[in-house]
DNA sequence: AACTGTGAAGTTTTTCACAGCC
DNA sequence: GGCTGTGAAAAACTTCACAGTT
């Protein structure tokens, strides 16, 4: 459970505020307007009140009668997640993953830049890719204190995780993504992500199987 | 909520259980043969009770005053997922996210292949990569109902990967891992894994925020 | 003695249902 | 009339606590 000023609340409420502004994104791209809690729900498979309730722990954004302003609501939610701000992300394995989310697109609207990428192979060291250079992974931590960078996704494979996990710790990221399929090993203060093709096979399979 | 035979359980408890598989897996790998659920809680950040509960929904896996042997769990946890029979997949999208996942390895462990890949890029047609043939995408139906492929992967930009959804369940495919930043509108009965990169970086950086 | 399996209790999360506002 | 915001009720999920087995 999570708690703000106003309440308490599941942290699945944050995964779906995350789902929620990118939908608002995509209609006000559209130029609709205004949207009811009803239409959202038809869009994202999540029930009415669970939307209205989960805006509510932060604030009322909607207008009775009316329904929620696009435009109202990118901003209040870009707020609420901190992505009124720019954050910088360093990445540390430029395999074939490593480099397809380097050159992914839709980073710069989000306020999110890779800034730094780290390779222990020779061959990729001082590469540029999509403007981020490639760093030998021993200058992870120098250059990670000097840019005060706090998050990192790592795409190295599962043998090496752990001990990629440890020195990226250790040089003071505060949040991880990882795409290995393995649950690290870190302290209890660094928020963890785990993005993890393998299992999310397996439960389809399972849910297939039935 | 998911009933079986002996009762009814969490949708997590299937996205936990894929999760005691490669454990096990690595377990076993490293020639450790028993486990305790105080062992398993350690490395896995999941609690004893949870773990033990978890598996009691399937039967009884462990000995009382010894713990699990990790041979078996593999065994019974592949059982339990479907993943004792052979799956094969497709996949959409050939751009370097897709082919970065064609290149996965540790599928064959897993009893899951790839079997065939599309694009729309006629450049594609016919290229061969780690031994899947990428096809033009408007033989997929023909191709999908030849093979009797079930699953399918969705590398496609947000822009267009409704429409490539709306195709892929035309085409008989029952579960889609979807990797754009979109709820994918699908009729029911279709199991959908969404992976989105943004949405847990978004989620990464409200933590950090607070 | 050590560890599993599981009803019962406790906690968290979602849904209901309705008051309040446009 | 239509839609939001929210306490209260219901449902889902986790933890407790202990009986049962090796």
């Amino acid at each position: 459970m999570i708690c703000n000023d106003k309440s308490c609340f599941s942290p699945e409420t944050i995964k779906r505020l995350t789902v929620y502004l990118q939908n608002f994104k995509r209609l006000k791209k559209n130029n609709v307007e205004i949207v009811s809690s009803g239409e959202i729900s038809k869009l994202l498979n999540v029930s009415p009140e669970q939307f209205r309730k989960d805006l509510s722990y932060f604030g009322e954004f909607g207008k009775r009668g009316v329904g929620y302003s696009t435009t109202t609501m990118v901003d209040e939610l870009e707020g609420i997640l901190g992505l009124d701000k720019k954050w910088t992300v360093a990445l540390v394995g430029v395999g074939k993953l490593g480099s397809s989310l380097l050159n992914y697109p839709g980073f710069s609207e989000l306020n999110v830049k890779f800034t730094a990428a780290f390779d222990s192979d020779k061959k990729k060291h001082g590469k540029i890719i999509n403007n981020v250079e490639v760093h030998d992974v021993i200058h992870f931590k120098k250059i990670i204190k000097k840019r005060k960078i706090k998050i990192c996704v790592i795409c190295i494979p599962v043998e090496n995780v752990q001990e990629v996990a440890d020195m990226v710790v250790d040089s003071g990221i505060q949040a991880i993504l990882n795409f290995a399929p393995i649950v690290l090993n870190v302290p209890e203060k660094i928020y963890v992500s785990n993005m993890d093709i393998y299992s999310e096979i397996e439960r389809l399979i399972y849910y297939l199987n039935k």
